[in-house]
DNA sequence: CGAATATGCTGAGGTTACCTCAACATGAGG
DNA sequence: CCTCATGTTGAGGTAACCTCAGCATATTCG
C-alpha cells in the first residue's frame, strides 16, 4: 500500500538525512528498551551512573547535556523505580549524591548489553571502516 | 565496534555520540528558526509542501515519517499561521489537500535559505570528503 | 565577623512533537 | 446494499525537555 518509495532522492539534505536516521534509531531504541519498561533517557542516566559511580544531579546533567532541572526529573523517575538512591553529599550540604542501588546496577548491566546488541543491529549494516569513519566524523561534530 | 574509545572514555558508544550531535543540531536549528517563530517540524512540513505542491495530510505524514494524526496537527498549526490552506480533494471526498498559501511560499523559500546556511555552519567544520562520506553513510542507515 | 554573592537542588508550570484509539464519512468490491 | 478498507480528525496521553523562582548552603571580601 502507499506506493512506498516515491522515487528516492526525496528529502536529501544532509540534515534531513540525519534526522531520518535519528528517528529510526530512536524508535528502535525505544523498542529494545521496552522489556524493562524504561525510557531512553533513564537508560542513558543509568549508563552515566554505571561509568561514574555516585554523582550529583548537576554533574549528571552535564554528562547528559541537559539542564540541571531535567536531571532532577530523571533521577526522580529512577528513584521511584528503586534503581537509584539519593544521599547527602558529605562535602557540601547543599548537594546530593545519586548512586545506583543493587537493582540499578543489575539492570544497568543488562541494559548495557541490550543496547550494545541493538547498536550492533543498527550500525551493523556498516562495515568496520564505515563505522569507524562515522564515529570519527560524529565526534568532530559533537564538539 | 564496541570499544575503539579514544581514551576520553566518557560517553563513547556510537549511539551516544550520535545523540550528542543530534542534540546540538536540534538546538542550533531551533535557534536559527527563531526569527520566524516557527518550529522545526513546521519547517520540515513547509519543505515537503514546497517540493511536492499540494498533498494530503497522510502523504505529508509519510514524507515526515510520522503518524497521520501528527501530520494533521502540524497542518493545523501552519493553517493557524496562514501558511497553508486546506481544500477538499476533488478526487476523493474523504480527503483533503494541503497547499501553501502565498505567504507560505514566501516563508518557505526564506526558511530554506536559512536552513541551508545553518547546515553549512553546522556541517561546515567538515571538509568536503568527510561531508560526502557522512552523507553516504547516513543514507545507508536511513534505509 | 558579617554581608553580598554564587551555587546546588527542586517546585511550579510550560512546550514540542510525538503517539494511540476510536468516531465519522466516504470509497470499493462482492 | 452490505461489508470492509481508507482518510481525517477529536480526545487524551506521553517523554523529554525547558525557564523561573525559592530555599539552603557555601564562598568571598570589606
Amino acid at each position: 500500500m502507499t506506493e512506498d518509495t516515491t522515487g528516492t532522492g526525496d528529502d536529501d539534505s544532509l540534515a534531513e538525512t540525519f534526522w531520518a536516521v535519528a528517528s529510526r534509531l530512536r524508535r528502535q531504541t525505544r523498542e529494545s528498551l521496552a522489556p524493562w519498561d524504561i525510557t531512553p533517557s533513564q537508560s542513558r542516566a543509568l549508563g552515566v551512573l554505571g561509568r561514574h559511580g555516585e554523582v550529583r544531579p548537576g554533574t549528571l546533567a552535564e554528562h547528559l547535556r541537559i539542564a540541571a532541572r531535567s536531571a532532577t526529573e530523571v533521577v526522580d523517575d529512577l528513584q521511584t523505580r528503586g534503581l537509584v538512591e539519593r544521599r547527602p553529599d558529605p562535602a557540601d550540604r547543599r548537594a546530593t549524591l545519586v548512586a545506583l542501588t543493587e537493582e540499578g546496577k543489575r539492570l544497568g548491566t543488562a541494559i548495557r548489553t541490550a543496547r550494545r546488541a541493538e547498536a550492533d543491529r543498527f550500525f551493523g549494516h556498516l562495515n568496520d571502516t564505515d563505522r569507524a569513519e562515522l564515529a570519527r566524523i560524529l565526534r568532530t561534530l559533537r564538539a
